[in-house]
DNA sequence: AATATTAATATGTACAAACATATTAAAACA
DNA sequence: TGTTTTAATATGTTTGTACATATTAATATT
């Protein structure tokens, strides 16, 4: 493994430091409660500061995946189960691994100045354009979910892909862009006359409401989500252990 | 409100810090979108560092219970959001933790025969009776949640307990059981005649409905947990990482 | 040989200082 | 007056340093 940080990079040493930690938790190398080089090494290693090392440290400890212990060490965390991995699975994929057959009822690809709330998000002016993408998809007999999706202009989309390809494939093999965490809300809302007439059903009958903020590797934005799924037609899961 | 450390305490100044923090974002004078003292001259109040005046932030922070941003200062997050970290938290301490006065407006105990999903999830046969929980929560204004609780005869539960104090501090002080995996389902539903009646609210108004089952640490069923939201008062927020 | 002491090791706590960057308000300019 | 520039403010990043405390291993003592 390559233990070493870019400190001409514009990506804080920590949140590198804190990627890095990521990969060697998940290295066989440290795994079964063997430990991690100590503080102090490492930092060297790494050439920064003992404090920098701590701040990522400390963010892995806070979500339960790295144990600290005075005088003797820091270890990884015994593997946890988790509905991460199937949190990932794009809405296809997901689909698809329960083997429901999926109809494409609209794609529409435009440029469009973004809102306030979405350039805030992206770090950016509203005076640039992104890219946005609304698919209305569901089952052979009716639609029921409706998405809407802002890209980052760093993700250097064109507009012109395949978007029947899954998204997150287009993403890493053509552009590089590794998605790596994302952020969820979940509500429930009644249907506006838009919504309802997309989903072809009537206004005011209940919605699930999900907001996703995609990031890179470096935590930086990629994409914000927008999802309107019929009640009824999907289920959110997780599985979360006591921290 | 006391805004000043003991130096002389053997209690850490940053956990000292993040006690005092966890008051103010309770405190009125701070909701509601309004700024903190600024990290300087808080720290200065406090006579700490700002290194040591941050680490109690970012412990704050990172439960979502307070959002920082730069060039302007550090706010209390709004109520109805419920963080990642704070997943576990029961839905009172949840509550407290924000400041947010609760009203119960109705608990109902019963003993009662399982219906066969209960059972199965429980694996016990339906003649065996088992404690039935339900309740309606909600601000001074109204009501917005309506929970039913069933618990596995192996709890213990009586049924006279108080239900007042946090069910899981209940279960683990006064019955031994400690609580470890949670499962939910989260979906989108109409209010039927019978929650919109609860919920003051109208039949067909969406509702966000939790399903939740809860395992204790050798993973055996503790609690079957229902809980129907009015649309607008919670929203489930999540965090993942690729796995 | 059993026990107490000491040293080595690793994390925990805390401070001071400097510079970077985002945001907003005030001042200068056209 | 409207726009640009500048300054003030607040958080973000990073380093260096020092001492405290828990744990374990090595050493000395009885």
């Amino acid at each position: 493994m390559k233990i070493s940080l870019n400190h001409k990079s514009p990506i804080p040493l920590h949140i590198q430091a804190e990627e890095l930690l990521r990969k060697m938790i998940k290295d066989p190398q440290f795994q079964n409660g063997k430990l991690l080089p100590n503080e102090i090494d490492l930092a060297k290693q790494l050439a920064i500061s003992r404090t920098t090392l701590r701040q990522a440290l400390n963010k892995l400890v806070y979500e339960g995946l790295l144990i600290r212990k005075k005088g003797v060490g820091t270890k990884v965390a015994d593997a946890m189960i988790s509905s991460k991995s199937a949190n990932w699975l794009s809405f296809s994929q997901e689909m698809k691994a329960r083997g429901i057959p999926i109809k494409n009822f609209e794609l529409h690809v435009s440029w469009i100045y973004p809102e306030e709330i979405i350039a805030n998000f992206f770090n950016i002016k509203t005076d640039q354009k992104i890219l946005k993408l609304e698919r209305l998809r569901g089952r052979p007999e009716g639609p029921f979910v409706y998405f809407v999706s802002y890209f980052h202009p760093r993700t250097g989309l064109t507009g012109e892909e395949d978007f029947k390809r899954p998204l997150y494939d287009i993403l890493e093999a053509d552009y590089n862009i590794i998605t790596e965490l994302s952020k969820e809300e979940i509500s429930a809302k009644a249907a506006d006359k838009f919504i309802a007439a997309k989903l072809e059903t009537e206004p005011g009958s209940p919605i699930l409401f999900r907001k996703r903020f995609v990031y890179d590797q470096a935590e930086r934005p990629v994409e914000y989500n927008l999802g309107y799924y019929k009640a009824d037609s999907f289920v959110y899961s997780v599985e979360s252990r006591r921290g």
